[in-house]
Parts: structure tokens; sequence; C-alpha cells
DNA sequence: TAAATACTGAACCATTTGGTTCAGTGTATG
DNA sequence: CATACACTGAACCAAATGGTTCAGTATTTA
């Protein structure tokens, strides 16, 4: 059986189910910018911020360093093509979707479930 | 300035944060299944199986009906495309993000975050 | 008609999330 | 050297998540 465990799926698809983060994501793709000038133009405390960035960062999507005392947040170099390949691979069955109509009423007919679960 | 509150990318992304429900989206993809077949499958409760049918379900990725006592799920005909969407339109910004090098020189010497911020 | 099946809903639980405040620490700057 | 600035960390909070059990309801089936 496939093992349904990939963390890094996990990670990145999360970071990207907010929002705000989805912001960020956007903004930093126009240039990097510091913690503090990213939660002013999101109209959130510092300490709110640093934790979206941390998630992101987690999630590889943001890359961050100190210079003195300013943090500068840039895009992640490992990008979105774990994600984009995820996507492009499933939407396919979404397309394919109604070439397996007759499997629903096969299903149906096994009052059990399908035989993959046995 | 952007509106950053795109819900149905919210429930989305959620939704495909969980492996378990990649799992999911993954074995429609291959036919039609039962509630009761899937919490089998996935080695859960029926009650559990069912929350994650209505994330899912939620976020437009799952459809499910009822015919008898028993519920029928497949995968939706809104697909993956606003998720392909957002993916393929960011993950150029990540690549172009080396263009922005001298944008991080520039916004340092500013020393007050960036001016998109005033 | 009695028993089994498939789901539904409520309640509970531990953990995570998205935010805050407050109290530091380290770095520039006047 | 004193002050301001940028961040960090701890603590707290309400709400959401991902699971469970238990008690129904509705539908088949023997």
């Amino acid at each position: 059986m496939v093992q349904y465990l990939d963390l890094p799926l996990d990670l990145s698809f999360a970071a990207l189910s907010d929002a705000t983060r989805r912001g960020i994501i956007e903004r930093l793709g126009r240039g990097a910018a510091s913690i503090t000038s990213l939660a002013d133009q999101f109209q959130m405390t510092l300490t709110g911020m640093k934790k979206h960035i941390q998630v992101l960062e987690r999630a590889g999507l943001v890359v961050t360093w100190k210079v003195g005392r300013v943090r500068t947040c840039t895009l992640g170099n490992r990008g979105l093509s774990a994600e984009a390949a995820w996507i492009e691979t499933h939407r396919k069955l979404f397309e394919a979707r109604f070439d397996a109509l007759d499997d629903i009423i096969s299903e149906m007919k096994q009052e059990g479930g399908d035989d993959s679960a046995r």
C-alpha cells in the first residue's frame, strides 16, 4: 500500500492555505523585504509576521538571513515545483473522472464497498 | 491594495495539506467509493472519514450523493484548476527571484524597509 | 419483523493555528 | 553613552483540526 506520508507537501500546502501567507509570497516576488516592513504592509504585529515567516521557511518557500538587526526575507530556491507536480498529476484524474462512471455502478453492486478494501 | 481574501483557495489548499485527504483524492481518481470503504482503506473510523469527506466537499474537490443508506463519493467537477493557476502564476516569481537581487541591496540601503510600506 | 448495515450527530479530547502582549537582547545612531 | 530600532522568545488566548466514542436514524436483508 502506498505510504500517504508526504511531510513536505503537508507543510507547503498548509503554508499556502493562509491568504496572508499567499500575499507574502506575492509581495516577495516583487523583491526582498524585512519582517518589520511586511508586518506594516499586512497590518500585523512584528511577532505575528515572524510566525508567518517561520511557517513559510519551514515549508521551504521563503529564505531569510540577518544583517545587523534586520532580517531580510526572499522567496526560497525550492520554489513551488513539488506542489505544481502534485496538482498537475491529479488534475488529470479530475478530468478523467467521467470515464469512471461505470465504476460507480459496479462498486455499488458490490454492496460492501470496493475490493481494494479487503 | 489587493484584497488577500481568497476563501476558495484557503479551503482547497487546507484540504490538500493533509496526507490522508490527498490519498482520498488519489483513490477517488481510480473510481467512486463509499465512506465506509474509504474508512476501511485508510484505517479510520467511519465518523473520522466522514469529516475528511466534508472538508473535501466544502473545498469543492469531492462530490457526494446518497442512494439508500450508502453515500458515494467522487471527485468534484471544479477540479484543481484554481489551485493550478495560483501555483503556476507564482512559480514564475520564484524563478525570477534572482533578478531581484539588486532590489535586496537597494532595500537594505533604504534602512526603513521598502517604500511600498509607507 | 428482527437484525445487520451505513451513515449522522453530539460530545469530548489533545494539539495546532493565528493572533496578541510583554519582556528581553543585540545593533545603530544622535 | 543613551536612546531608538529590529528582532526574539515566552506566555497566553480563542478557535480550528484530526481524531475518537457513543447514541441515534434510516435502509436492507434474512
